[in-house]
DNA sequence: ATACGACTTTGAGGCCTCTCAATGACGTCA
DNA sequence: TGACGTCATTGAGAGGCCTCAAAGTCGTAT
């Protein structure tokens, strides 16, 4: 309801200053109408390791866009366990899920120190009024997403043990390579356990295909850095794309 | 591109004679407005079984949907087998994930005699422009489908055979009730092969669940026809939720 | 009506991944 | 810096589902 007036502090960049704002929502608007997304946008304090962003339930106002650090998100399985349906890197898109109900389906949590543009979707859905591209943009967020999903659901009912965790890596690689970090080393913000959870996998089992995967030289391992040192016997696990066409990304 | 004059012959009902107006896109507009998508509408034959709606790779240019008969879409996997992405029942929406690509991500094909309403999606967006309960609708259509793909992750994931077996045909009851059929016996469109590819289990493995739910009177199957003699069992094996409450329907 | 093909069912055996268990490494905080 | 808790690794065993194979059923077309 509030929009804050821009304050400018190491932690609020303006989307027109911001370095992800070619990934981000304002890649669909003009440098001058930048300024109106940037005025309904809320920056609050950095979530640290463990906080929550919003839990399942809570009432649905905002999407939000992930600055730095790393976002997952989760709802409770019948057993009560946690199942993750997604994790989100810089200039990805969350929230987007919970558009048609009131109320978040998903909980988000930060997996490290992360900061958080915040949107609320009132206001974005005026602003979509005025600028049609900028509607567009979020029906293809939202399109994009519904495809990457029917290729996790792929990933989930045809793919073993190797190939999601060689999927995964190199959709991981491809994101950062996006984000203009390096694509063959980088840092994994998720232990063993929440890659497992995500790809339907134990612990154990993504523990020996790490394992499996460095004694064939494919990746070297060292707590959660990790080096791909054979990305196209990788790509190939994964299936078919290699790693050079223009990488993927995911949002909402 | 050509909005047709509307033709009354059986098989070109208007929006607003169809009995599906209130399950389907119409139900975002008022009684006045319905006949201006009536007017963008294409009402094409009868699809027979097998034929195809589009194919992955097609260019994208409409969303449809289904009047009767059933639908599935599937993709092709790295090693050329099919993989089942979703069934359509009439009143259901396909093709929004063609929505931010160029082409269709899926081939569409008929699993019966199908009749289909096809809206260019051009003359949607336009319509959208001066309906903004119909932009919504679209893209509350698209979150709720990302919804439901998170639901079939979870399945996918950590649901064993049985589980899956009873979700899938709790789903289908619920969404044949909302059409105003019985929940509790119905005609299958989709084949054993055609089920287990969907829900990641081999014919085999489905073949032999149908037989233990016989077996301990949860359901009752002669070929494709399905009886649900205990839908409280069947309800808790699908986890949780029971048959009574407001039904689940699928789009996009 | 009959024959063919496609689909379904049932059985046997094997493999992949899970579960349980224990040890080892890491990171954090007092 | 040391101790604790969390996370990761490794091993052994079991179980669920897949694969292969064959027989049975259904639907359809000639």
């Amino acid at each position: 309801m509030t929009s804050k007036p821009n304050v400018r502090q190491p932690s609020h960049v303006a989307c027109r200053d911001c370095s992800l704002s070619s990934l981000c929502l304002p890649l669909a608007l003009s440098i001058k109408d930048i300024d109106q997304l940037d005025h309904i946008i809320k920056r609050g304090r950095p979530l640290k390791k463990g906080e929550h962003l919003f839990l399942e339930g809570d009432p649905f106002t905002s999407v939000f866009a992930v600055r730095s650090g790393a976002i997952k998100t989760y709802t409770a399985t019948n057993e009560g366990e946690e199942q993750i349906t997604g994790f989100y890197l810089p200039s990805e898109i969350l929230g987007l899920s919970g558009m048609d109900t009131d109320t978040y389906p998903v909980s988000a949590q930060a997996m490290e120190t992360t900061m958080i543009c915040e949107i609320p979707f009132e206001q974005l859905e005026t602003l979509s009024d005025q600028f049609p591209e900028l509607r567009r943009h979020l029906m293809r967020l939202m399109s994009k997403r519904i495809r990457e999903d029917q290729q996790m659901m792929m990933l989930l009912s045809k793919k073993n043990a190797d190939e999601r965790i060689a999927t995964f890596l190199i959709n991981l690689a491809s994101r950062f390579r996006r984000r203009g970090f390096s694509s063959q080393s980088f840092r994994l913000s998720m232990s063993r356990n929440e890659m497992g959870n995500y790809l339907g996998l134990a612990v154990e089992t993504v523990s020996r295909v790490f394992t499996r995967f460095q004694k064939n030289g494919l990746i070297s391992a060292v707590g959660k850095e990790i080096e791909i040192r054979n990305s196209v016997e990788l790509c190939a696990l994964a299936g078919g794309k290699t790693l050079e066409p223009n990488p993927i990304a995911t949002s909402a």
